[in-house]
DNA sequence: TGAATTTTAATGTATATACATCTATTTAAA
DNA sequence: TTTAAATAGATGTATATACATTAAAATTCA
């Protein structure tokens, strides 16, 4: 459906405009199925972020450094996003040997169990649905946003 | 910049993967800008949302109910998020006459102010930046977000 | 070396999100 | 018409975001 339609806006002043709405809609359309589809594994959106990439560093441990510079969104707080997934037994987390300032965290059996049927859950729930655009069209999708972003 | 090298991820399953990722980022993106351009002003990215939409309806009011409808974020909570810019003086909530569980809301003249210095900054700080894409491209890319959903 | 600077992470706070629940009012049904 | 159901909005709570500040450790350099 169209944005102007989505929110019943009319019109917009620029097309530029409408792509900075239609970014933040379709996010936040995306957020609202990603997270009830993880919702029953008991984690959260960042949460989940955060063990995707904890998985992709699997054996080796990343810092909360690390964690903050590769998610998706900067300025959540890693450092107590972690804390959650330590609670939950889903990471662990030791002090660094070289450097007492740091932190290792790593993914756990238990984690990368969790993070595996729930990426799966995604992927039927969202990625598949999605398929009405081709292989061709997300790609050239994934450029013009790369390139939006200069 | 690729949105591989954005967040250090050196491949994805799918361009749908990529895709979702890449959605979420680019609004996280605009999300942390338009804050940053906005906060002088003294409102959040969802109260500018908010009276932007009481502007396009202007003079007629809103009720809480249209706002959350047509909101970019529907699980944001249109009544207290009313309520704080009330308490600014940037839109005004009256009982409504024919139905009393409904409740007018109509941006005010400071609040008509303040939205189009608003505007105006986010438009010079993020939509001329956003013009490594001509607005053919910007067309093309709603399109595609437009088709994504559905 | 020792003081100043930088880096890394934790913590404090105000606001926002994602619900669930509650209250008042209106509409529909028995 | 009285009761039941639906609707509109407010409120409660746990979590997350968007910072600012603090604390500890490492690095730089005078």
């Amino acid at each position: 459906m169209r944005i102007e339609d989505e929110i019943r806006q009319k019109k917009f002043a620029s097309e530029y405009q409408k792509l900075h709405v239609n970014v933040l809609f379709t996010a936040a359309w995306l957020g609202q199925r990603t997270t009830k589809v993880i919702k029953p594994f008991g984690i959260s959106q960042q949460q989940f972020n955060i063990l995707r990439i904890l998985r992709g560093m699997h054996p080796k441990p990343a810092t909360i450094k690390l964690l903050t510079e590769r998610m998706i969104d900067k300025m959540s707080n890693a450092s107590r996003l972690v804390d959650k997934l330590v609670q939950k037994g889903l990471v662990i987390r030791t002090e660094a040997e070289l450097d007492r300032r740091r932190v290792d965290v790593q993914i756990t059996t238990q984690g990368l169990s969790v993070l595996q049927e729930a990426s799966q859950a995604v992927d039927a729930a969202i990625h598949n649905e999605v398929q009405n655009l081709s292989a061709a069209e997300a790609a050239q999708l994934n450029a013009l946003l790369d390139r939006m972003r200069g």
